[in-house]
DNA sequence: ATAGGGTTAG
């Protein structure tokens, strides 16, 4: 009586528990029934725990295993959920442990435990462990598994061992679609894109096999990476074709692939195009504009994300935080760090980085040493995101201060941490402070200086009008000086005043453009130092030779940022709906700046494709200018200003916007491609050297 | 019950 009533517990709560466990809550009530009516330790009834509760996206994997702690024999089923859960999950080595402890206890594994415990190998590159489950496989025979075999294949990819991975592959009886996707995806992984092409290729030709989804997206992954936009394009109209288009892993892929290739017209098309989008379609998209330089586009469109109120995850707001470092947009970047309070955004050193990286580079290290100083955990990123933002706004003493706490914390410094140190002995004239650092770099730490930090160097010597000693390091360097260090020396001496350097300036001048003859700032350097002399028929000789060589002056924009719009500036720009106003503004600056003396108009760096007769107007309405002149307008009396420009600021604007701050009583924060300016009474932080 | 997939930083 009581065995036939225990055993209609036993099927009905069988039956029940095949649906019932859908949530963490219902999994615990099946749990507590069964203990109530002692069928725990019925293998089938706590199985359907067990795979809820490790397999489940909703599950809990330390739970599970507290569960199977509690199962006396725990049975094959059972063990191959467990090391499944942990293979897939952040902690795949628990998944070996347990296959260890499942042969100790005797157990054999079968060709599912082999599977599951590959899959973890893979993901650790444990190819030693690997391996020894691939001398189990031998021995029990699952050879014939082609499960077995694409996961063994996929191990030895992920381990780097092409030549196993190319060996098995080869001598596998039958290969399935899953087969050729691994050793595509192997070869994809590893960088050889020939490769995988050719595979492609042949998995029709001798398998007769039609590549699948999966297929699809690591050949786009594989255009992705080699810039392959033709192959991309018949990758695309053919996954339209067989109806691939639906999947949304897919099309996140291509507008990825489109993005990196530089065509962000296809991908916008196919963005507009879907009707779901999850997270990365939007990443994807966000990052893209922003990757290629339309820095006010992806914030647009991440404005457009926050309309359709879909919660954003900390990987999108790193490249957006990223878009509004690049334009100086501080509100939006504010309001960006709100958002990350706001919908409690997982705590992340990566996202925590790109915050302080956007004060920085909006000029605003107060707020970023803030957010560093909370920062839990921070790594050699974080570490040179912040000494090079202190470096780079002319706080190069705090710069050194943070190095010695960063040594102190036990964090390794790295190549760029050497960047951010020696730009911060450069900006505080710290000569042997400088030359100390470059040997430590050298010596204690061993690594080898590159290109960048001998032009840190010149720039170092350059700045404290060490000419002669600039020359020698750059004849004693061990590798030969490129365009960089040699332009790096020429604008040193521009900045000195170049004076009796004239005859050495000019010889780098055109050292420069030999070495670089495509980039358009290296004439724009020596057509300035002839027009700084006054030579014009030069200066317009290599203005000239630039132009018949065909290459275009990159346009000087400059970014200001009002009410969390970011307005965009050319010079003479007339585009702004409130032009009419920021004209007059730059009547009443010209003006009030002419008034106070002090600034002497310069024609040497003039845009030279405008006419003689208006370089002065041109010089006059650099977008630097414009900028401010919206700024003037738009906000309160006395408050900052910050404005961004994407080249170097003009010696003339310099001049004009040191008085302009005295005169309006405003501090001015102005980013050029290289560094910040701190203007404020008349002086700029930069010590007129930049 | 089994294998294969994309986005972010100095």
């Amino acid at each position: 009586m009581i065995s036939s009533n225990s055993k209609w517990i036993k099927n009905v709560s069988v039956n029940w528990l095949k649906t019932h466990c859908t949530t963490i809550i219902k999994t615990k009530q099946a749990q507590a029934f069964l203990l109530r009516n002692h069928l725990f330790q019925e293998k089938f009834a706590s199985s359907k725990l067990i795979s809820f509760l490790a397999l489940s996206e909703s599950g809990n994997l330390n739970y599970a295993h507290r569960i199977f702690n509690q199962i006396e024999n725990p049975d094959m089923f059972i063990w191959n959920t467990m090391i499944r859960g942990y293979s897939r999950s952040p902690y795949p080595f628990e998944s070996i442990s347990l296959y260890n402890l499942m042969i100790q206890s005797g157990v054999v594994p079968d060709n599912f435990t082999c599977t599951f415990a590959l899959t973890a190998c893979a993901r650790l590159q444990e190819i030693k462990f690997g391996r020894r489950v691939h001398c189990v496989i031998v021995k029990i025979g699952f050879q014939l598994d082609v499960f077995v075999l694409n996961s063994l294949i996929q191990m030895y990819g992920n381990c780097g061992s092409f030549d196993d991975a190319r060996t098995l592959f080869d001598e596998i009886p039958v290969r399935d679609v899953v087969t050729w996707n691994v050793i595509i995806g192997a070869h994809v992984n590893g960088g050889f894109y020939q490769e995988a092409f050719d595979l492609f290729k042949k998995m029709r030709e001798t398998d007769n096999i039609e590549p699948d989804e999966v297929t699809i997206l690591s050949m786009v992954s594989a255009c992705t990476q080699s810039g392959n936009l033709e192959q991309g394009l018949i990758l695309h109209s053919y996954s339209n074709e067989v109806g691939f288009e639906k999947n949304i892993h897919l099309c996140n892929a291509i507008i990825d692939m489109y993005c990196k290739c530089g065509d962000l017209g296809s991908a916008q098309i196919l963005f507009e195009s879907m009707i779901k989008r999850d997270i990365l379609t939007w990443t994807s998209m966000i990052s893209g504009l922003a990757n290629s330089g339309y820095f006010r586009e992806s914030l647009v469109l991440f404005g457009q994300m926050q309309f359709e109120k879909i919660k954003p995850d900390e990987v999108i707001l790193v490249s957006v935080l990223s878009a509004c470092a690049q334009i100086g947009a501080l509100d939006q970047g504010k309001y960006i760090h709100l958002l990350m309070l706001r919908y409690k955004v997982k705590q992340d050193v990566v996202l925590e980085t790109a915050l302080v990286d956007m004060y920085a580079k909006c000029g605003s290290m107060d707020l970023g040493l803030q957010v560093f100083n909370k920062m839990k955990t921070k790594n050699v990123f974080t570490w040179n995101t912040i000494i090079g933002g202190l470096a780079m706004n002319g706080q190069g003493l705090d710069a050194l201060m943070f190095f010695d706490q960063m040594k102190s914390e036990g964090i390794m410094p790295d190549d760029v941490t050497f960047i951010g140190l020696l730009c911060a002995c450069g900006h505080t004239g710290l000569v042997d402070t400088g030359l100390e650092i470059f040997r430590s770099m050298k010596e204690v730490y061993d690594i080898q200086p590159r290109i960048e930090h001998y032009g840190c160097m010149v720039d170092l010597f350059c700045r404290a009008k060490l000419v002669e000693d600039a020359l020698a390091f750059i004849e004693n360097m061990p590798i030969r000086a490129n365009e960089v260090v040699w332009a790096t020396l020429l604008l040193g001496l521009s900045r000195i005043g170049i004076g009796e350097h004239f005859e050495l300036a000019e010889k780098v001048g055109k050292r420069v453009i030999e070495l670089e003859p495509d980039s358009c700032g290296r004439y724009v350097l020596l057509s300035n130092l002839y027009a700084g002399k006054n030579q014009w028929d030069d200066s317009l000789r290599i203005r000239k030779e630039m132009k018949s060589r065909g290459i275009e002056k990159i346009p000087g924009y400059s970014w200001i940022e009002v009410n969390g719009l970011v307005h965009q500036f050319i010079a003479g720009d007339r585009s702004h709906v409130q032009t009419d106003e920021i004209y007059m503004m730059m009547e009443e600056m010209r003006r009030r700046v002419k008034l106070a003396g002090g600034h002497v108009s310069g024609t040497a760096e003039v845009l030279f494709d405008i006419e003689e007769e208006e370089k002065e107007n041109s010089l006059y309405f650099h977008s630097e200018k414009l900028a401010i002149a919206l700024g003037l307008i738009s906000t309160t009396p006395g408050s900052l200003i910050r404005i961004v420009k994407n080249l170097r600021v003009c010696n003339d604007c310099h001049s004009f916007i040191k008085v302009l701050s005295q005169v309006f009583n405003r501090h001015i924060i102005a980013r050029d491609r290289s560094r910040f300016h701190h203007f404020s009474q008349g002086s700029c932080s930069c010590m007129d050297f930049w």
